[in-house]
Order: structure tokens, then C-alpha cells, then sequence
DNA sequence: ATATTAAAAGATAAAAATATCCTCTATTTT
DNA sequence: AAAATAGAGGATATTTTTATCTTTTAATAT
């Protein structure tokens, strides 16, 4: 469903998400130690964060990620799309060159429903929404 | 969503089930050419599909494959399975080591639903229902 | 100012997925 | 029986994804 990276993506930033706020920024090697992925592959995952302005990153001693504005403000369909792209929201599923309604393939129909229904999920959940579950305890970010 | 292979597989199985009744079989040329796919990928494909049960061949001259019985009884999941296995029936969206409700993922309890109404779709959708559609003309098998 | 810290950037490496090619085997046709 | 056909199986190649390592750059602390 979402590549590796997609998931460490999302992994890191629900983390970086349940740091309180204003709180000193997380480092790339704490980071990667609570969501239990590899750390330099984590670290170019983060750069491209960066790049999408979903994560603010800063050089230096006691540098490290955070994120700046509300947590609220960012919904997953955000992250994803940063690190795989939109074929997940608009690619067709049996690898037509285009889903659509005029030239659809076999399954169209049927996944139009689905993908609606995942990436309304995505595009109305927040970072805040699942970090608090995180932070009370009820969900986790590895093993 | 689904890899190459499993789409290619998909595409392939629907496009033998779109045979007449009892029609000669189709080979490995006229199905690739058909659903535009690598042609000796697609052998591969079809040996794994053959392995499972899902299809059948026959060598020598006039050979190739076909589908014995009735494909309103194979249903999509079956394909995918075959190919891709059960990760994305089975596993964590966020790559927890394994789905569950004791020790969930911040996401589970969204992806649950989605995850349920994907398989629910592929557990129902037969070759048949998707073949017709193509028979009809109106759904494709490639571009 | 200098040394230290930590991320950015670039170069490689390893693994997995995708794709092709060649030989072998079974079947059919002549 | 011999030749031709077409899938099976094995080996190899390419591409993409995942992962690591090294050097550079920016910021901080001494
Ligand atoms: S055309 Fe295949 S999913 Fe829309
Ligand atoms: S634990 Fe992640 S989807 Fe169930």
C-alpha cells in the first residue's frame, strides 16, 4: 500500500508529533530509534520533509526536527504524497496509463469507492489526531 | 497497491476468462499482447498463477492457457494473493511487525474499515463479473 | 576564533522487483 | 519417428527501492 519510506515517513512525523509543544527539537538518531527504522535512510526521508515544508530542521548542537504551526494543520494524505506521489490517489489500480470514467478497466467502478473512502481518511486525519493516541497510550510506533 | 506483478496477473486472468466457453487456449503471446505486458515477465506470472491452481496450461502446439471451470467461482483476491501474498490483507499499514488489535498502529483503527472494504471488494469480485465487463465493452484491458 | 555538534548532500552498496534470454520438456502434427 | 510448437525452468540482466557511508555546511558552545 505505502512504500517503506512512505511508512517511516509517517512513522517519524507522528513521532516529531507527539513531542509538546515548543518543546527542544527531536535529533535525526532519536528519531529513527523510536519508530525502529534505519537511521541514514531516515535522515534522507526527513530531507525531503523538509524540502515539502512539513518538517523545519535545524544544524547544529541541540539541532534536530520539529514541527512548526499546528499539528492539526497536517493531514496525512500530506505525507504520502510527499514521499510516494499521487499515484495511490489518481493512478489506476490495474495499471492503465489513466483511471478514468471514459477508458476505465475492469475494476474502476468497484476501486473508485475505495480510494475515495482511503484518501478521505488521509486527507481528514490529522497529525494530531493520531499523535494524541500515541501519547496516551493507546496506539504505537513500533514492533 | 498492488505490484506490477499482481496487476499483469489480473489483467491476464480477466483476459482468459473473457474467452468463449470451451475456446481454444490462449498463449503467453496473444495474452501479454493483449493486456500489454513484458511477455517473458508475464510467463513467469502465469507459472506462479498455474502453480496455485488459478489457471492451466497445456504445451505443444495449439497449447496455451486457460481456465478450467468457472470463473465466476475465482475470485480477485485469490489472484492477488497468489502473486503478492496477504501483506495487504494481513498487515500493518504502518509497518508494525503485526497488525493487531492489542498493539495497534496510530492509524489501525481508520485502516481497519478500509482495509476490511478492499478485501471485502476483491473476496466478492469474480472473474466473471469483471470479464463480462470487458466482453461488453464497456471496461479495458490496456491504455 | 575554535571546536563540537548535527543535519545536508553526495557517493556507494545491497536488496528486491522487474524484465529478458536460453535451454529443457511435453505435446502435437507431419 | 521426426520436426515443430509452446510452456517450464533456470540463469542472467536491468531497474527501482532500500540502506549505508563519507564529506560538507550551518549552528552552537567553549
Ligand atoms: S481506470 Fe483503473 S482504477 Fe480507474
Ligand atoms: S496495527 Fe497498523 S494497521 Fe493494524
Amino acid at each position: 500500500m505505502f512504500s517503506k519510506a512512505c511508512k517511516y515517513a509517517i512513522n517519524a512525523m507522528i513521532y516529531v508529533a507527539t513531542l509538546p509543544e515548543g518543546q527542544e527539537r527531536a535529533g535525526l538518531k532519536e528519531i529513527s530509534k523510536a519508530v525502529n527504522s534505519p537511521e541514514a535512510f531516515t535522515g534522507k526521508i526527513l530531507q525531503e520533509l523538509v524540502k515539502h515544508d512539513l518538517l523545519h530542521s535545524v544544524k547544529g548542537p541541540n539541532g534536530g526536527f520539529h514541527i512548526q504551526g499546528d499539528t492539526s494543520k497536517i493531514v496525512l494524505s500530506e505525507i504520502v504524497e510527499a514521499i510516494d506521489g499521487d499515484m495511490l490517489f489518481t493512478g489506476c489500480a490495474l495499471g492503465l496509463e489513466k483511471c478514468s470514467e471514459d477508458h476505465p478497466c475492469p475494476v474502476h467502478h468497484k476501486f473508485q469507492a475505495i480510494r475515495e473512502h482511503l484518501t478521505g481518511m488521509l486527507m481528514t486525519t490529522s497529525l494530531k489526531d493520531v499523535a494524541d493516541r500515541v501519547n496516551i497510550g493507546i496506539s504505537f510506533l513500533k514492533y
